[in-house]
DNA sequence: CGCCGTCTTGACGAATCTCAAATAAAGTGG
DNA sequence: CCACTTTATTTGAGATTCGTCAAGACGGCG
């Protein structure tokens, strides 16, 4: 009686910021016997983090479904209306802003354990595009449950405002990235966030794959992929990292911190 | 029994963005007996806007105290715990990112009718900066009895909701604008967004004067003050606008829109 | 094996920043 | 209210960063 998330059709969009070139099939909704939080390995990481068991098992009650995403899978289009937050249980998306205009920017990498769509309560309808980097799965978090969970308990309540605060607090972030780094500082410092990110979730800290092409991050960065691509030249050849392709090793942490903190 | 919401000192920190050069004296609270959302002339543009009397009624619990600001005086300063929204009154503030190397950006002008505060809840401690901009006027909202009401009444929680929303929507265009546009891009949409909030709040919207320095506009728009100069006087060259000093007049909003449309 | 999307690198130019100096406006104390 | 001090604004000239255009290399997939 709910599918009502999973109206998320595949097709090409004039909107698509990817290049998708072929039409796709729709989005698959899984079974949702096995959406609980209760016992997901990512409570740590994820909505449940700082809730005790009792509270845990609350959630298990919005996680009705979850979806699966194969790369470049569409799953928030912008303009489509708005009735779940998507937990991301394995994988990775990129989020895109797309003006009237179809200027676009990528505007956020999200990886498991991290939240998206909460840009459209406001105005009951998404502004932003969600697109899988690669094969992934999601959960599906129902606004309408979360609300009313949030209603009867307070942990869940100050769960979710602590969920749209820290959405708040990591586009801060970024503000000044784009408005006060030079393009290096970006760099430096979108090496110095995957890594912080990676290493909190048990995996490598210093060395990882990115999801991302040079375009893409590009975009997220507020340059052109050249700069990018130069940059990363120049950071392997400084010894500050080793790269090859999307393969990124950081060698010299504190070089990269010093690039960022130097005030010009 | 609840002064902590102003406990807000005035002296001089080390953070302050603004170059404030004398001591200042306490913020003082106001009495709380005016501060009634249900009578209040903001309704239309504030907290209150959709609800009806009665859940407006409701919000009278909420707002306990007023703060009066006079220029330059620091509403919230970084690091400090978070106890309560703020909706301003009268008057306007800026809000004043701060990275601990110093790094600083102004991430927000705001008037009459809208809230600043969110970006606390999520590690119960503030991010930015407020500073009043000229004389004014806010309403205290502490965030427990927010939360209290919200439990209790689902259009409180809306509210709430569509409030931290649409934060993350202001700052999603913010992004966008430093992300993607042109220096004469970004000018001409901020004259275009402030022209559309003052016009939604009954002031001239083609009339209005700036609060903020060009160097506190450029450091928002992420360039350089002289940049911002010398594109007001090129701005005015050019017909499209009158500027003297603060005091800036639209003339041709549809080449300013043309402006920011273009893609180059 | 060849195509296509991605990435690298170079050369050049435009946009923007930096530094500097003059002018205008605002704030301060008498 | 005036004279003085400080802060804000404008404008110019030169330096720098980054974007643009172009060509070729790389690599994965059919």
């Amino acid at each position: 009686m709910e599918a009502a998330a999973v109206a998320v059709a595949g097709s090409v969009t004039p909107f698509s910021g990817a290049t998708i070139t072929r039409p796709r099939p729709m989005l698959r909704e899984v079974s949702r016997a096995m959406a609980q939080c209760s016992t997901c390995s990512l409570q740590q990481h994820c909505v449940p983090v700082g809730l005790d068991m009792e509270a845990a098992r609350l959630l298990d009650r919005i996680v009705t479904s979850r979806i699966r995403l194969r790369k470049r899978d569409v799953l928030i289009r912008p303009g489509q209306p708005f009735t779940a937050l998507y937990a991301i249980r394995s994988g990775s998306c990129k989020t895109v802003l797309i003006a009237e205009d179809g200027n676009d920017q990528v505007s956020g990498y999200h990886i498991a354990g991290e939240i998206i769509g909460a840009d459209g309560i406001a105005t009951a309808r998404h502004d932003c595009q969600a697109v899988a980097l690669e094969d992934a799965e999601v959960c599906v978090l129902p606004f309408e449950r979360i609300e009313q969970l949030a209603r009867n308990d307070s942990r869940v309540q100050a769960t979710l405002h602590r969920l749209l605060s820290s959405e708040i607090s990591r586009e801060h972030n970024l503000m000044l990235m784009l408005g006060t780094m030079r393009a290096h500082q970006r760099l430096a410092s979108y090496l110095l966030d995957l890594s912080q990110r990676y290493g909190s979730r048990g995996y490598s800290s210093s060395e990882f794959m990115l999801r991302m092409t040079r375009e893409e991050i590009g975009s997220y960065l507020g340059l052109e992929l050249e700069t990018v691509s130069r940059l990363f030249s120049r950071f392997h050849r400084e010894g500050l990292i080793q790269v090859q392709a999307r393969l990124v090793k950081l060698l010299d942490r504190i070089a990269l911190k010093q690039l960022v903190a130097a005030s010009a």
